[in-house]
DNA sequence: TTAAAACCATACCAACGGTACAGGAGATCA
DNA sequence: TGATCTCCTGTACCGTTGGTATGGTTTTAA
């Protein structure tokens, strides 16, 4: 049976929609469904209640998410041998995908997230934290082949600096919507890459 | 008559708290009240209804911030004569401050409220708007004080060389949220302040 | 003392999250 | 062909919430 899992996507579409565009606690059931066009009921039957929709609605956003990252920095690995370059590369392609958004940046589900503590059970909470450790984890493996080659020019935790990719996209994504300004998320990857650029580069004069 | 004022004060503790917490949408007058010590008639004596909430809590949150960015950035400058010694101490302070915080940063309301477009009027909107740009003309006053004297090593963008500070801050506290480390934050403002570093200070060997 | 400020009490409404249950259309399979 | 399962619709109901209205009372400052 295809269809059920077509309604489910359908409404999950919505959802995510009206979540990032309000909020979790002020998204409504009763939009949801005249929106997706079906009935309280058959909302229901897909989802037990609200915290299962929650569930559905991050698990499938962190999957569309690694899928992204898998593709943009498997095909800068293609492209370039060098991990430094490699890098850099895939911080360029990922800006350039992130400015290619026709209205910027529609908002990460981690990131509103982590500001419902209280409305959320430990599952997503941990469902949350996972997804980001494994952030984590992928950028500081790339960032440890940089270091195998390229020693860095300022004293820093690897793990810190993995984490500063998912900061500037997170904060990236507050500022360009708070501001207006879609361009700012792809700018602010940029002066990171600039940065990296920098601590990793070897100097002109070595 | 202070002691409205007061009272007005306490709903707004208890109403920050509680929309850092688990959103806007999901915080109740109800709870507010209730919490408060209050009644609802009181509420909406202080408030015209929940739209006029928000945006005395986020002009408040607002006022209070730029306080604490005048108050470190101030001892800074007193303490450091040189605009980029100064500009790195401040961030140390910063990141000194934000560490020293018992249960890690609370959550900034800017970046809740940016993801409630469709909750609140064009008024709120343009209120955060205008805070993230008085940001932006903090410290990009900061940084070109620093050019001045230290050319950057790469070629970047003032107003996104600032921004990136605010970036930092706010992808910083989704970070430490999601994670549940409170520590993430300060860190990675620290690990701001070596790029800010490798940026602008010359190089060892000129 | 007096008037404004700062509330309290009560009643009411529509909308929402959620539950319950009965049923029906359509595909699938024995 | 009949039975079964998936995928819904329809209806009715409950407690809570945001919000409005209205009238009254206490506190405070001039």
């Amino acid at each position: 049976m295809r269809k059920g899992e077509e309604t489910r996507g359908r409404i999950l579409d919505v959802a995510e929609a009206a979540v990032l565009a309000k909020g979790f606690g002020a998204t409504s059931i009763e939009e949801l469904i005249v929106e997706t066009g079906i009935t309280k009921s058959g909302f229901f039957y897909h989802f037990r209640d609200k915290n299962q929709l929650a569930k559905a609605l991050l698990t499938r956003y962190i999957e569309a998410d690694e899928r992204i990252y898998d593709d943009i920095f498997g095909r800068a690995r293609e492209l370039m041998d060098d991990p430094l370059q490699s890098f850099l590369l895939g911080l360029k392609l990922l800006a350039e995908l992130l400015s290619d958004l026709p209205n910027g940046h529609p908002g990460c589900l981690v990131a509103t997230s982590c500001y419902y503590e209280r409305l959320f059970d430990r599952e997503i909470q941990d469902i949350n934290r996972q997804a980001v450790l494994r952030w984590r984890t992928r950028f500081r493996g790339m960032i440890q082949q940089i270091v195998e080659v390229y020693p860095p020019r300022e004293p820093v935790d690897l793990d810190q600096l993995a984490d500063m990719v998912s900061t500037v996209l997170e904060g990236g994504i507050v500022m360009s919507k708070a501001l207006k300004e879609p361009d700012t998320l792809a700018n602010q990857l940029l002066v990171l890459r600039a940065f990296m650029k920098l601590m990793f580069q070897p100097s002109p004069r070595a």
